[in-house]
DNA sequence: GCTGACCTCCGTAAACTCGG
DNA sequence: CCGAGTTTACGGAGGTCAGC
């Protein structure tokens, strides 16, 4: 078995700090170790202990599995093509990631959430995933079909970094660094409007009810809270969540 | 067990490079 | 010039090991 280098590591950590918006500043603050110490692994040149290590994969949105895994890669958006719709019909349908619903979506829930300042970047994904599991459970199809994966500070949308960045870089959101409470927070507004004629009545109203639920809350007590959700419980760490768990889930969640 | 020499690792500060 | 990142120099902390 080929184990990586450290060097290969340090440019892992390195994209994926760039691909979160992250100068090595902002990251080894949140790492809570001097900058040029964050150079030298990035670099390859300093080796990491187990907990450092635990420490980047949680503040990069990573599991420490993948981020030494032999394949790994900085996931990408594929805009998906029209031919191949024909292959659906399985009665477990396969989530497929709509990238512009999902970008919609997003700007909706923003432009909903603007002014409370307590909706950051990980609120930000806990009513993503929320909107999209209930959807499922409630219509038993998926929503933006994103696949979400069980990490630490809770289930995290694949490919939501490059579709951020693709949005920052179309002007359709703009991300910008901020304390709340003492602790730093990432923070997105939306530069236009999202196009509301591609939501069903359907599709916004699991949405509009969602944030009515859940926006107002603490990060750490939405977190408490969808930590005892079926999916989540259900499913083992750095793993993709499942949709069909969605159909176990009980009071009050279901 | 203690001590001193030596070594490695890491953090800090400052200088430097490079691009906008 | 400024900001981000890199390099360099220095020093502290801690481990190892021989010699006592």
């Amino acid at each position: 078995m080929k184990t990586i280098t450290q060097k290969e590591l340090g440019i892992r950590i390195s994209e994926l700090r760039k691909s979160k918006g992250y100068s090595q500043d902002e990251l080894a603050k949140l790492l809570e170790m001097s900058r040029p110490s964050l150079t030298q692994i990035e670099l390859g040149n300093r080796n990491l202990s187990v907990i450092e290590l635990k420490k980047i994969a949680d503040n990069l949105s990573v599991s420490i599995d993948k981020l030494l895994s032999k394949d790994f890669q900085i996931e990408t958006i594929n805009i998906p093509s029209n031919d191949d719709n024909f292959k659906e019909e399985l009665r477990i349908s396969i989530p497929k990631l709509k990238v512009d619903k999902f970008k919609d979506i997003l700007l909706y829930i923003l432009e909903k959430c603007a002014g409370k300042p307590n909706v950051g970047e990980t609120l930000l994904y806990k009513l993503l995933y929320f909107s999209d599991f209930n959807y499922y459970e409630i219509y038993e199809e998926h929503l933006t079909g994103a696949e979400y994966r069980k990490l630490p500070f809770g289930p995290v949308p694949q490919k939501i970094d490059s579709i951020i960045n693709q949005m920052i870089e179309d002007k359709m959101i703009a991300r910008f660094k901020t304390e709340y409470h003492g602790y730093p927070q990432t923070r997105y507004i939306p530069l236009i409007k999202p196009n509301l004629k591609n939501l069903i009545a359907s599709e916004k109203d699991v949405i509009d009810k969602v944030i009515d639920q859940y926006s107002d809350w603490s990060a750490s007590a939405i977190s408490d809270y969808s930590h005892k959700d079926m999916p989540w419980l259900a499913s083992k760490e750095g793993e993709v969540i499942d949709y069909e768990l969605a159909f176990y889930r009980e009071y009050p969640y279901s």
